[in-house]
DNA sequence: TGGCTATCGTTAGCCTGCAAACAATCGGCT
DNA sequence: AGCCGATTGTTTGCAGGCTAACGATAGCCA
């Protein structure tokens, strides 16, 4: 006779569940509508941001996208190896490496942008603009 | 003169980051509520869907999960490691493999439960009790 | 009976993520 | 000059997650 299983522990209600499911499902999104050739998820966060702010420290664009140290070495790496960033010491600080788009990612990105936005729009669908609005307030002070 | 950055795609805003940083502060609370000893967070959720629904077949306990049979592989392997699980042919269906909890992880798991409850607490306590609802309602129509 | 198809599990390979321990460099302060 | 603490990046080791390809078994149906 074990003890019973908690009654009002419902697994599929717990936040952290549905929080998996809801970014596993925009992962498949993503992927599907990016396709083979384009980026991953993290991998187009690190290309957008230094399209945006220029070339950054490893460091820097890692806490830019809430990735930690190792992960972002993972990230850089596998952006080098796709010849979409390029990574030098920076020569006034000798710890420092500056990652930097290449013309390829930077001729490629507006496309990317495009593919993007039809992924948020997939992932949202579900929802009207109203509760589209609401979950992305919620989410945010959640962080 | 490259293509300028599209100045309305906000990294920030987009809803794949923001589940990636809620889901991502909310595995931290719960490493940090269950602390070492305590399973992970998906190993709970293992564990407390065999509690429930007793014995089940990797692939049916995968799915129950939301897990690919690859990855359900690895975490049954750690909680046979941890001694939280066992896992034996079934007799009637060769192809099954039946995962069963130990006696260990059965008394282990109310107060596994507790915690849990304390984790989804922790992850909604930015919220009020009204936008925590809230936001359930909506995770449940995005999975 | 024999074969076809579906299901179940495994392997290999890749990507993301975390903690902990470590090396190198920089900056400031004595 | 010399030391110390902070910052940056690396390595290792582990956990989760996906695809694709593969073997084994079961169930059905000709």
């Amino acid at each position: 006779m074990g003890t019973s299983p908690a009654p009002d522990y419902q697994l599929e209600d717990q936040v952290g569940h549905l929080l998996r499911r809801a970014y596993q499902r925009h992962l498949a999104l993503f992927q599907g509508i990016m396709g083979e050739d384009g980026p991953t998820s993290m991998q187009f966060a690190a290309l957008v941001t230094l399209w945006r702010q220029g070339p950054l420290s490893q460091n820097l664009l890692g806490r830019g996208l809430a990735m930690d140290p190792p992960t972002v070495k993972g990230v850089v790496a596998r952006l080098m190896a796709r010849g979409w960033v390029t990574r030098h010491r920076d020569p006034a600080d000798a710890r420092l490496l500056r990652v930097a788009l290449t013309p390829a990612a930077e001729a490629a990105l507006p496309g990317w942008v495009e593919k993007a936005r039809g992924i948020t729009a997939a992932t949202l669908a579900p929802l009207g603009p109203a509760d589209a609005a609401r979950v992305g307030t919620l989410l945010r002070r959640m962080e």
